[in-house]
DNA sequence: TTGTAAGCGTTATCAT
DNA sequence: ATGATAACGCTTACAA
């Protein structure tokens, strides 16, 4: 076996073992950090293994832990940015450990959606999920996870799961606070551009939306309340609808920035002034908010920290360190100029 | 051993191989498409994985042949949008095949992104990476992924390699269009704001611009070109610089939708007119350009198209097919109401 | 505390 | 055209 053979290959645990006259198992040992090991000898290994640069071949781990090193990021494509965000959250956690990121949109919708993920958990033997809302929201395919033994955390907007399962924001209480904000400064004919029926994120936001009013003790027309998509065309549609009405509402909250820019688009289109005539409150903080003009008062929600915490319940799932990881995270009210006190005064 | 111990563990190719009465070779045969191999045998055991259900373990397949069936998206957060039309470009090309995507963000800049890169690859023994703008631009990193053995293919806004490594959009033409577009509704004084030093992705752009005005015989001061980052506030930032200009610009064209945004922000703070007094024009067609007011006239880049070619020429490799995918990509321009002649008649 | 032997599920080599 | 046998690089029994 002449060494030199080896030069462009990558050394294996068995170049290790045979460096530092041990075998395999103690070299595994090492890698894997057992307990029981001699400090010199784990030394002498640690040593050659810096030494020849060794790295576990991930692969070979796989098949024999049959167990990959890969967390899976399955969503239904909600929005680019908020699936971006997700994305650096995760990797951030997992910077430094031998975990990949794979990445699989799915189609919701589809009957064969569980039957596809399952396929797709199967086969690749992944280590854990990530599961993005609106999909999260499903316990038949918490259900299918844990029954196939993949790991899962879920994020969403409300505590749907135990700790160790779930990463919410509290998209309720933070409306609540977004609307009463409204409120204080003077409102009183308050619109609601809601989610689609079946998003749990929706369902919480109009919650949130409800209580500030209740809080308030206004009560507006049954009008005020119309459904969107979560899409801008549906914020114009919305827009439409709400601005048509009489008495106008002289502010609306929209439960995402998409819709509360479609808002906008309309108010511009009728020559109203914003936020003058109408003040606007999204929901989200995603770039168009403040990139928009004028800029969007929203309410932000830290889905890179919620991802990074779900992210490291996955990986630290063995370790009993996951209790540590928060499970509930708070979103703040951004105030921006799309919001202020209605011009002519309390409605 | 009793066939009912498998009934929650997966067949193997040892379970086909014994109901079917053929070695694992055999199999392996089957699966992998050999040419060699009788008509009758391969229906045969086609019908027993059929029954079975039998899917091949990716992580022993990648242990056997040193490489794995991932496909890796390598980049430096270009932005959201447009890394997830790409992540969905890639998905579309890999459905129905054994392939998952990986993602990899790197930080160029960093000394040891090169270094990560490789380790990258190399533990992970990716079947092929695609490259984003603008670490596509790399032909180190290209060289690096050649001299792994990493299959790999570029995207970018120029041809930067032959054909089966590299997808290219026509950036320099698609911009001399939307100025000439520009020049043609009456514009005489057009500003510029350019994309970052060393994108090559700004340099083209800035070519095409360069190219429109001169097609026209139009020459315009040296201060109405700006350079910009690419991002919001950059775009601000040189809005601020061209308005302050007299005479004032009476369009701008700039080299991405965000700076576009940035632009108008500005203009909307002076109280100006768009596109009466000013008219905009951006690049990308990101979500943005359409949920502004005015929604924004600019150019639209196929990038999920791009990213599905190029992931179809990762995959189909080895099969020569690879030839048939497109390599160049157009950019269409996209009129919307933010770019029109100046209102007081040509400048 | 450490080593030996036997897998994990696939493909490659070299027979036949 | 097909099959036995040995990899691939690691881990898990089970010994020692």
């Amino acid at each position: 076996m002449p060494p030199q053979m080896r030069k462009t290959q990558q050394p294996t645990i068995n170049d290790v073992a045979r460096e530092s006259g041990v075998s395999k198992k103690t070299v595994s040992r090492v890698i894997n950090q057992s307990p029981l090991l001699n400090e010199e000898t784990r030394q002498k290994v640690q040593n050659v293994i810096a030494e020849l640069g060794y790295v576990p071949n991930p692969q070979a781990r796989a098949l024999a832990l049959r167990r990959n090193f890969l967390i899976g990021l399955v969503h239904d494509n909600p929005n680019a940015q908020t699936v971006l965000s997700v994305q650096s959250g995760i990797l951030e956690a997992l910077r430094g450990t031998d975990f990949e990121l794979v990445v699989r949109p799915v189609n919701r919708g589809s009957p064969t959606m569980l039957e596809d993920i399952r396929a797709f958990l199967e086969r690749q033997r992944l280590f854990g999920v990530v599961l993005l809302p609106p999909i999260s929201e499903n316990d038949a395919l918490a259900k299918l996870c844990d029954s196939i033994g993949c790991r899962y955390v879920r994020m969403g907007s409300a505590a749907l799961d135990d700790d160790q399962h779930m990463v919410a924001s509290n998209d309720r209480e933070a409306v609540r606070e977004a609307v009463s904000y409204l409120i204080e400064m003077g409102h009183r004919r308050i619109g609601l551009v809601a989610g689609p029926h079946g998003f749990r994120s929706a369902h919480e936001r109009r919650l949130g939306f409800e209580d500030a009013l209740r809080e308030a003790d206004i009560t507006v027309p049954r009008s005020y309340f119309t459904d969107g998509t979560y899409r801008f065309n549906s914020g114009q549609q919305a827009g439409e609808r709400l601005l048509d009405l009489l008495p106008r509402p002289t502010a609306i909250f929209c439960s995402n920035d998409e819709m509360a820019a479609g808002v906008l688009h309309i108010a511009r289109q009728r020559g109203l002034d914003v936020p003058g005539d109408l003040s606007i409150v999204g929901f989200d903080d995603t770039t168009i908010a403040s990139h928009i003009w004028p800029p969007l008062t929203t309410v932000r929600w830290p889905i890179a920290s919620m991802a990074h915490s779900a992210a490291l319940k996955l990986v630290s799932a063995d370790e009993g360190t996951s209790a540590r990881e928060p499970s509930m995270f708070l979103s703040t009210l951004i105030r921006r100029a799309s919001a202020s006190p209605p011009k002519n005064g309390a409605a």
